[in-house]
DNA sequence: TTGAAAGCGGTACCAT
DNA sequence: ATGGTACCGCTTTCAA
């Protein structure tokens, strides 16, 4: 029942000069008039000429034009994160967006998967970002934040486990979680700890850190630790708890609460008592650990809050000259509830 | 330690007049050698130059300065998904990105949350994109669809509830999610069905489609629905659970298996036997769920492919037009566990 | 093989 | 109060 005409298909998108044919007057009343521009004093019949035809020819002004001729835009550039990595962080994101969003930033995603550091620097820095704030899926270098900087980038900030020379580094050192958890075992009596690494791909970057920070710990105060691959499947689980008693273990850190809850259900079909007989922790203290029975220890982590961030962002846009900061952007904290 | 010496602030960004001035030649002779130009031929020894020259400026193409002369762009446009909306969906977007990329698109991904559904149309139409995938978090009305390919949209699709004027509209009924979870249980032999409804406020996009899936299917069996608000919160939980008996129910559809897991816990602790006195259906057929005693009952929900979704894209933005196609996106189908 | 120049769509300075 | 116009950075036709 559509009564729409069928339109040339190539019907060419209206500009500004479009508006200024139309409403009779030129492009720089038409750009006065569009952007309130307060310099300028423009007759009110005017205006709503010029409005009612850019109305009429539904125009939009092209976002491309206006930061060229500008010279600069209002983008922040986040390398697309798509892993999935839990409620903790998606909510930190989004705060970490709105607030950008609220101070007039445009806020933009742009996976840089499949490049490698410096190329996806460099396809970045084409799109002239006034600020790149990296979450750690590709590695910046320093050359990549060069990159990013000579191309005007005002503001390179990473997020991730280690400083990067010359960005400002927020660092989210994933060692503390394994620490924490590994210390909060031992604090409870054990000395020979299990500590699952997960088979699944997007993982290694979070787990290896996880794994290192436990190792350290347990070095300092002389327990055993023992990696354990793991994929988050049933049967992974299973195979393990199979062959749970062979690895003499008094205790596991899971990596995080899923893999934990995995992993607990297994030993517990296998006969092994928790915590008795193994003590299990998991982090990220997700609702659902509290439903099993144990009640599931685990790690909470803290993130800074996502306003927090944008306000780094924006002072550093204003004041590009700052020194470089390094801040701790997550603390993490062990939760002892029954399973260890 | 650095021996970077203080640059001058607002060093100014090298544009492609630098690198020609640099290499002794012009302009149009950078742009041939950057860009591999088959139509013309530029002798090895000029190319090297303009290679090093750029190399040595730290040059970088500016994207929009580019797609202005072009007249167009190769940016697929995703208005930002920020809803935790499970591993499943991840997944899905996941693939759909690298396919676009794979086709030699740019994926970028911008968000409109604040906007309405005619002011977010607007906003992206302003980066002119070639095409626009819009997931559902700001509905696309049929006039914001119309702002979009008068602006030069190729492809506007959208991925939702239902059908939108004008677009590409790959459905993705949620309905069919409530109703086979209500059917599996009136299969099962249950009458009086609650129905969780998260009081979340992101979620209500796809509470409310799925409980009125479950109404109308409950509508053809002549079974009573009742819905159920609660948060995902164990007080919330137990706060449901201690006044069940009094609501007279022999089912629940818990909206998810994550919903369905806490509700059911908090059930078991109030000494209702779960499947005898109320069986409980999760949806989306998480892992976790199948460690529970009773295992959990769920929907799964089988997403198409990302793949096939990118080359819809693709085949739309070289024949835009083509009559706008209606898919459906998503199935669902009961897994039938223990719970009821 | 290379260069000069036009033009993409806006903005803002300088005249009028 | 408005119009003319130069310019942002890049591509591409045309001429040399």
């Amino acid at each position: 029942m559509s009564q729409t005409p069928e339109q040339p298909l190539e019907r060419s998108v209206p500009t500004s000069a479009d508006v200024a044919r139309l409403a009779g007057v030129s492009r720089a009343t038409v750009s006065y008039v569009l952007n309130n521009t307060a310099a300028v004093r423009i007759s009110e019949p005017t205006r709503r000429r010029v409005r009612e035809a850019a109305e009429e020819l539904g125009y939009v002004p092209h976002a491309a034009a206006r930061s060229l001729r500008a010279g600069h835009t209002r983008m922040v550039l986040l390398p697309g994160t798509h892993i999935p990595v839990g409620p903790l962080y998606s909510r930190f994101l989004g705060e970490f967006q709105s607030a950008l969003r609220r101070l007039d930033y445009t806020v933009v995603q742009y996976g840089g998967i499949g490049l490698d550091g410096d190329e996806a620097a460099r396809a970045w820095a084409e799109l002239r970002p006034v600020a790149v704030v990296s979450l750690g899926e590709v590695t910046l270098t320093p050359h990549g934040v060069d990159v990013l900087k000579r191309s005007g980038a005002r503001a390179v900030i990473t997020l991730g486990p280690r400083r990067v020379e010359g960005a400002h580094s927020l660092v989210m050192d994933q060692r503390e979680v394994g620490g924490c958890a590994v210390t909060h075992l031992i604090g409870r009596g054990r000395r020979s700890i299990g500590v699952v690494m997960p088979e699944e791909h997007g993982l290694r970057m979070f787990c290896e850190p996880r794994f290192e920070g436990a190792r350290n710990a347990a070095a300092c105060k002389g327990a055993r630790i023992e990696p354990l691959p793991m994929a988050y499947e049933v049967e992974s689980a299973q195979a393990l708890a199979a062959r749970w008693r062979s690895l003499r273990l008094d205790a596991v850190f899971a990596y995080n609460d899923e893999y934990a809850m995995l992993l607990m259900r297994a030993l517990q079909d296998e006969g092994i008592d928790v915590p008795r007989e193994s003590a299990v922790v998991g982090a990220d203290d997700l609702l659902l650990g509290r439903l099993l029975r144990p009640r599931l220890s685990t790690v909470a982590i803290d993130l800074v809050a996502g306003r927090r961030l944008a306000e780094l962002v924006d002072r550093v846009v204003r004041d590009p000259g700052s020194e470089p900061e390094h801040h701790d952007l997550m603390t993490a904290r062990p939760v002892h509830r029954e399973s260890s």
